[in-house]
RNA sequence: CGGGGUAUAGCGCAGUUGGUAGCGUGCCACGUUCGGGACGUGGAGGCCGUGGGUUCGAGUCCCGCUACCCCGACCA
């Protein structure tokens, strides 16, 4: 097995660091936990954020945005979900700095300045957003609302892991409303779909589509419904959730609409996000050991194209030969690079394409051109040919997309052999110590167990999965009845 | 907030019994190279985290402080 790329692991700094870099940590020990995303990292961000609002669109949503300040009587407003953010929120309590009397050339916060009301950072937008939804929600003529936000939230986490689990990161949230329970649930199954969909399709990484038990669900919410990918590590991650709100928003926020027979209703809400974190999800489900693997959908660059020459004539003899090529990939909506560096040697270029994950990489020099041939690499497999350069435009579409298609199917058999089933605690622990992965088991239900499984193995619940095959059975934990297996696994 | 560790060049590190700082890499210049992270020569770059103390002399020994990292607690 390849090794894992996990952030802040030593050995894989020297590169990680070229997708990003943590905030300085010497001077900005305050922003100690935020993310610094290099342009080479951010392209990758904003091709899911293309990819993901493209979808949204499709399915009816549009997008808008929302104050990053709430106000903290708005915050409270719905008890359980300010209670589950509470303890990792940044308030903002003045608006004013002034001169240090005591100290020359700094700055002291202005007492003076003092806010009425303090303002929270958002760690979600819910609240906000449904004080908002009461002034435009009258009538079920006005429903839904299906609306989605691009924007940072921060949660203010003891502990921070690179791209997992940073106190500010980008996300979308969606937030809509609905005139009928049915509806909502309807809102929030589709999304937890589409984001499936986009993690398998996209992404290469198939996920477990399943519902969060009650002590892992959102704040607030009745249902949160969520799609657990496992990395090759064998560690489960989160990858996306949508959350079924039912009335307790718009109970809070008191957002009523009229129906068509005239009565008063609660507005039905859903809400659900992903965020920088598929990043995480990303390179630790494909990179190996000379870096990045991205899938091609996904690519900023697709294709790279790395001339061999010896002198300024021969690299624009290469030019000339390759730009054929590069006109009909590119009139194919491939982003192709030529990479005319000549501060850099052919191998150091190879390598850092490697490390960066282009998923082809084309090498021609001057022998090629006497033979009309060119170099084709697939980085998944790092394996390498040669073609006629002719033949090359017709066959890197096909290429490109059976490595999207080998990269899903490789990540599918791991997690299959990844994904145990067992009947006994003993072997369960076994389990989590030899192997790690995504562990089915029967679960009696209770909190009690679940909370002592997790302190005494580190095991979450990942979710009970969706269109479960029911069965008799014991829980592992406690020897009591049990209708259904649910996902069991360390996760980050 | 507990337990452990670290702090020396942009990055990664070494630095012996205390004697005034070095290696790798990166950077700059020139030349030779260019089909898997080239090589040669020359060069720039460090108040050794910070404040005290011991000493003729401290990167090194002692005390304080600060910051960061790892493990835990926390984590829609």
């Amino acid at each position: 097995m390849s090794k894992v790329i996990t952030p802040q692991k030593e050995d894989y700094s020297k590169w990680y660091n070229d997708i990003v870099v943590e905030a300085d940590l010497a001077d900005h020990s305050a922003v100690r936990g935020c993310m610094v995303i290099k342009p080479s990292g951010y392209a990758i961000w904003e091709k899911m954020q293309q990819t993901l609002d493209r979808m949204f669109k499709e399915t009816g949503h549009v997008n808008a945005y929302f104050p990053i300040f709430i106000p903290k009587s708005l915050f409270e407003a719905e008890e359980k979900n300010a209670e589950g953010f509470a303890k990792e929120c940044a308030v903002v309590t003045h608006y004013r700095l002034k001169s240090d009397p005591m100290n020359k050339g700094k700055l002291i916060v202005d007492p003076e300045a003092r806010l009425e009301e303090e303002l929270i950072v958002r760690p979600t937008s819910e609240a906000i957003i449904w004080n908002t939804y009461r002034g435009w929600i009258q009538s079920y003529r006005d429903l839904p609302i299906l609306v989605n936000q691009w924007a940072n939230v921060v949660r203010w986490e003891m502990r921070t892991r690179l791209f997992l689990r940073t106190a500010e990161f980008l996300w979308q949230e969606g937030h809509t409303a609905h005139a009928t329970r049915e509806d909502a649930i309807q809102e929030t199954e589709k999304m937890l779909d589409l984001y499936a969909d986009f993690a398998e399709n996209w992404l290469a990484m198939p996920v477990i589509k399943g519902i969060k038990t009650p002590n892992e669900r959102f704040a607030g919410a009745e249902e949160t419904y969520c799609i657990e990918a496992l990395m090759q590590d064998g560690k489960a991650l989160q990858a996306g959730t949508s959350h079924f709100l039912g009335q307790n928003f718009a109970k809070a926020f008191d957002v009523k609409f009229a129906a068509k027979d005239g009565k008063l209703d609660f507005v039905w809400a859903t809400s659900w996000g992903v965020s920088t974190r598929l990043m995480g999800a990303l390179i630790m489900s494909h990179s190996d050991d000379k870096g990045l693997v991205i899938p091609p959908k996904l690519a900023p660059t697709q294709v790279v194209i790395v001339p061999i020459y010896k002198s300024p004539e021969g690299l624009e003899k290469i030019r000339k030969s390759v730009e054929p090529l590069m006109t009909i990939l590119r009139g194919k909506q491939l982003s192709v690079k030529f990479d005319d560096r000549d501060n850099q040697r052919p191998g150091w270029k190879f390598a850092e394409y490697e490390l960066k994950g282009v998923p082809l990489r084309i090498a021609i020099g001057e022998r090629d051109l006497e033979n009309g041939t060119c170099e084709i690499a697939r980085r998944d497999l790092l394996s390498k040919e040669t073609v006629n350069l002719s033949d090359a435009a017709n066959m890197i579409p096909d290429l490109l997309e059976t490595m999207q298609n080998t990269l899903l199917a490789k990540a599918k058999e791991r997690m299959q052999n990844m994904t145990y089933r067992c009947d006994t605690y003993d072997e369960f622990k076994r389990l989590l110590d030899e192997k790690g992965g995504f562990i089915l088991a029967h679960w009696d239900g209770t909190a009690e167990t679940e909370e002592k499984i997790k302190e005494e193995t580190k095991a979450t619940i990942r979710c009970i999965p969706l269109n479960n095959t029911l069965e008799q059975g014991q829980c592992i934990y406690s020897g009591k009845p049990s209708t259904q297996r649910v996902l069991f696994a360390r996760a980050y």
